[in-house]
DNA sequence: TTGATAGGCAAGTGAACACTTGCCTATAGT
DNA sequence: ACTATAGGCAAGTGTTCACTTGCCTATCAA
């Protein structure tokens, strides 16, 4: 109950993931060398492939990415659903079921 | 306009410092030892005092939790302001200001 | 088949982080 | 005065994390 919190916290906590669901957000669907030159060329993070590809992997265990397969490419797509528990956890405080036990 | 979300998602990405916005949640204004004691009754977290202390630092710069001093005690509020930023960020793309430049 | 493109796996490195221990300051009760 | 309570500062430690480098697989075009 915890897991699936922890996963979500830890794949926002870092400021290229957060850039790449920007990016999602704006044209979801992309391959992971479409995310690379847009980080390279919109944000100026000259990351290596690899890099930003555990960052997809981070985001998909988090459930904020999900991708699909079709021959050679590989889609990834934005599922913003996860970021609810954010809102029902703090924001509305009674509506949904709180409570954590241990990290 | 990097600087603040990096604060903020830092210290949500901590499960011990979710479990402290929880407990603020149910009851705001605690002092340290008030949180620590309640961290390990409830949650069975057995974490030194500097360590809550620590934390609850990490959740001040973030601006989730704000303090005022009376006498030797110092006590703790939960400021929910800032997560509104998560959802106005990916939840509802295009009313507020999104875009984030280098990490 | 050859070569180019799109992606994956795994080990290694350096920095950031959570937590501890030890000592110090300030307020309050006796 | 003395003692206990509430909190702060700082150095040390072990782990996690982001990122790289090197090599390997799979799909498509010539």
């Amino acid at each position: 109950m915890e897991c699936v919190a922890d996963d979500l916290f830890k794949a926002l906590a870092d400021p290229t993931r957060r850039t790449i669901l920007d990016e999602l957000t704006e044209s979801s669907g992309q391959t992971l060398f479409e995310i690379c030159s847009r980080l390279s060329m919109r944000h100026g993070l000259g990351l290596s492939r690899q890099a930003v590809s555990q960052h997809l992997a981070v985001l998909e265990a988090a459930g904020l990415v999900e991708t699909r397969r079709e021959g050679r490419y590989k889609f990834h797509d934005l599922n913003t659903a996860p970021l609810r528990e954010i809102t029902e956890r703090w924001l509305a405080p009674g509506e949904s079921a709180p409570e954590e036990s241990t990290p």
